[in-house]
DNA sequence: GAGTTCGTCTCACATAACGAGACTTAGAGG
DNA sequence: CCTCTAAGTCTCGTTATGTGAGACGAACTC
């Protein structure tokens, strides 16, 4: 597994054998045995620059299935798209993972965002950014306490967010039904909203978000984003409760 | 990576540890010995339902970095969605990968489609399909003329298609510079249309293919899709070879 | 044809995975 | 409430199997 991290953090050019000796406590052989087995199995491939390896593409099919839990994925796919074409905005879909929110899918619009996330994988701190909140504000009580409790050092450092500014806009998003971004050091000319993903039985799915120029952010456009969302929101779930029905 | 791939069998509703033992040779503990050690990795992680396992998010990031050499994946991505909006059809884009090729990416279009790769991460024997024969014509003759020889019983049974009418149409395709399938048993209702993706020293980074009913397939509208297909592909090289640029 | 790098091989060694089975939780169902 | 079953952990003795050092062959560079 360390290999195939160093192997992706090596981009598009590469992994040599260098590269994994460096990041690595393993001899020259060993990490040839161990290279064997997983370009064998899939798991890597031969660079066209020789002597260099790449990541296998059996890792697209298990990435493909591991971000896509319940169809939710390439239901929201289609979805995010229309959205980020018709308002301009970039829209994201988040799951909950532990301390942390992770992005399966993202769709930029046409105007230009910053965001927590680079890209499909990323991960956020639970209570940064506006998909944060959505997904703690459908969380379990008991369970919110102890992420909130464990992130509370780490949010304040890297991000300067309080939890209680945190908790207020928790409250916020259940009396109004959406989620806002809690100001905080990090990234302030943007902000966004969130809608959860709820399950008919009111289970969290995840949540949809999306990140705009604070400057775009008008009531009327807010209202705009926030209709629109719903509706796909509403759709993607009868969508997914139809398609779990098969299932068993 | 057998019990990844065990999970990634089972689908949404996870894998439990009778699914582990009864796919592999391994006894309980080492199960969950070995499961310990993926889900402390982010490779595996527990499913809703209790004592099932899922696919970590950790794949996710693998998996995109995987399927985006030299970035062909997310430059293409806006760019079959375009192609598969204005035009209706289905658009794929296609590495090569030893005897076969790899489905990269989907953007299914308004008309339905059937196709030899169900999603990301589909492979089909080379030969097969109008994406093979774009990519076999962007080949080495020698590592060409080793893959059909590995191919041909493959093709002949599973698909019945002989080599001659791949070669033909490969031959086609280097005159007419886009490929069409070949006639074999399976999905003989569909057609398509291929093109190879050239870097700017003629080496193939993929291949960009379409499909759609063969009702669909007038003169007209063929001209219009490979039309537009060899734009998108212009933009995206040269998009390709600029970032490439940056890179060393 | 000399030099360098890449990949494999051999071999002795000790780590560390293995299975059998006992044990502890934790639910489920009556 | 109490049994019953299945999930997950632990111990332990055995053995295999992965390990590093270093030598070796192969391939490419200059």
């Amino acid at each position: 597994m360390a290999l195939l991290r160093v192997t992706a953090a090596c981009g598009a050019r590469g992994a040599s054998i260098d590269d994994y000796l460096d990041a690595t406590e393993l001899s020259r052989p060993t990490i040839y045995r161990l290279l064997k087995g997983l370009r064998e199995e899939g798991f890597l491939r031969p660079s066209p620059v020789r002597h260099r390896y790449l990541l296998g593409y059996e890792l697209l099919v298990l990435g493909a299935e591991a971000g896509n839990g319940a169809s939710l994925r390439d239901l929201s796919r289609p979805r995010l798209l229309k959205l980020a074409q018709s308002l301009g905005d970039s829209f994201y879909l988040f799951a909950h993972d532990g301390r942390h929110a992770v992005c399966l899918e993202v769709q930029n619009g046409a105007y230009p965002v910053g965001s927590f996330v680079a890209s499909i994988g990323g991960r956020v701190l639970l209570g940064a950014g506006q998909a944060s909140i959505a997904l703690l504000a459908s969380l379990e009580p008991d369970e919110r306490d102890w992420i909130l409790a464990a992130n509370r050092d780490e949010l304040a450092d890297r991000y300067d967010i309080a939890i209680d500014a945190v908790e207020a806009e928790i409250e916020r998003c259940r009396e109004h039904g959406y989620a806002r971004g809690v100001e905080g050091s990090s990234l302030p000319e943007f902000t966004g909203l969130a809608l959860p993903l709820l399950d008919h039985s009111r289970r969290c799915l995840g949540a949809m978000s999306c990140s705009m120029l604070k400057s775009r952010m008008t009531p009327t456009h807010r209202e705009a984003v926030l209709t629109a969302m719903s509706e796909q929101i509403d759709e993607l779930v009868s969508q997914a409760h139809g398609l779990l029905r098969t299932e068993p």
